[in-house]
DNA sequence: CCAGATACAATACAAGTGTATAGTCTTTTT
DNA sequence: AAAAAGACTATACACTTGTATTGTATCTGG
């Protein structure tokens, strides 16, 4: 099952990390121990901790051109891949909205790629008449990006949020009482 | 203008420090430089990095304290305040944006206070008949919550898209082109 | 077979981190 | 005025960070 290539197996440790805790506060020997290897082959396959951060984000972009490039090319069906690859491979969800949510510096590239793309397909879908072209393309850029992403984005405010509704006592005692009262 | 003690002022740039690059990212000299001290005053007023941590989100608490304590105690006059506060100081956006989204270890913590006190609004006003009581209170916080933070955390995604939509040609050329052709 | 590339490990190093400690002023208290 | 307390600086230390370097296997093409 994990008996991949070490190089693939560094990154996808990496994409997982990174999105799970941050790029600053993920350090190369985290990502070696992760990879079970040792930081002077995280250096020999991507040079640096940015080449190793460059790597992670072309495996996203490559994952989303592949799924905007197969099959029915309607809003819908592209929409489902999308969500169907968000869905299975929530890393790339949290990468991004670290990436989106920091901007600055070099991590804010990966979101100008994703722009550009959504810019294509929006392009596209206008040439082909599966979108209409009586609104601005920025508009549609954004809603297909906000459709996307919004609600994933949202999603661990949500659950946290709840989560605290839900098992409170651990952190604050009289919150139960308060909402369990009517 | 900037005369003030400078255990307030370093609580000031570390919120602001903090909230902009996040906990981790940010170093105490790097505190002690913004605020125009040495990083033994720091210490000598905090203790350690996390002392600093909790005073700030203690001056958060203290702000939507006073933000909810005073006026009238409506849901609109108390949503409005709220808002007030954070258009007037949007560093506690983004930190409370960050420790949402970071949601690990301590930064959990200042989650779980904001929560709590959202459940107090909901209860007082389910007592004094400013809130229905044929709705569930779980609800009702989550409402709150999201009616209050929404669109101020998803605002920082839509202002990179849209910045990226408006001046594509610095990170990629093609971009401008396809959006202004029609 | 055997050079040469490639995959991997071990270590070394300068820079930056948080923090402990000791010292110098300045204010307050008695 | 003496002393205690607080504000503030300077420095040292152990540790982690990213990265450079060097060395050793393992494969691979001629």
């Amino acid at each position: 099952m994990s008996e991949q290539v070490a190089s693939e197996r560094i990154r996808l440790v990496a994409l997982d990390l990174f999105g799970r805790l941050g790029i600053d506060s993920v350090s190369m020997r985290q990502v070696a121990a992760a990879a079970g290897c040792t930081v002077g082959l995280v250096q020999h396959h991507f040079g640096t901790k940015d080449g190793l951060r460059v790597a992670v984000e072309e495996e996203i972009i490559e994952q989303f051109e592949f799924a905007l490039s197969q099959g029915p090319r309607d809003r819908a069906s592209r929409d489902a891949r999308v969500q169907s690859l968000l869905v299975k491979r929530p890393e790339i969800v949290d990468y991004l909205r670290r990436a989106l949510l920091d901007q600055r510096g070099e991590s804010a590239g990966i979101l100008a790629r994703l722009v550009v793309m959504s810019a294509g397909q929006v392009r596209e879908m206008r040439a082909s008449g599966h979108a209409r072209t009586d609104t601005s393309a920025e508009d549609q850029v954004l809603r297909m990006l906000i459709r996307q992403f919004g609600v994933l984005f949202l999603e661990p405010m949500v659950a946290g949020i709840w989560a605290e509704l839900d098992q409170p006592e651990t952190t604050c005692p009289e919150l139960k009482v308060t909402l369990t009262k009517n």
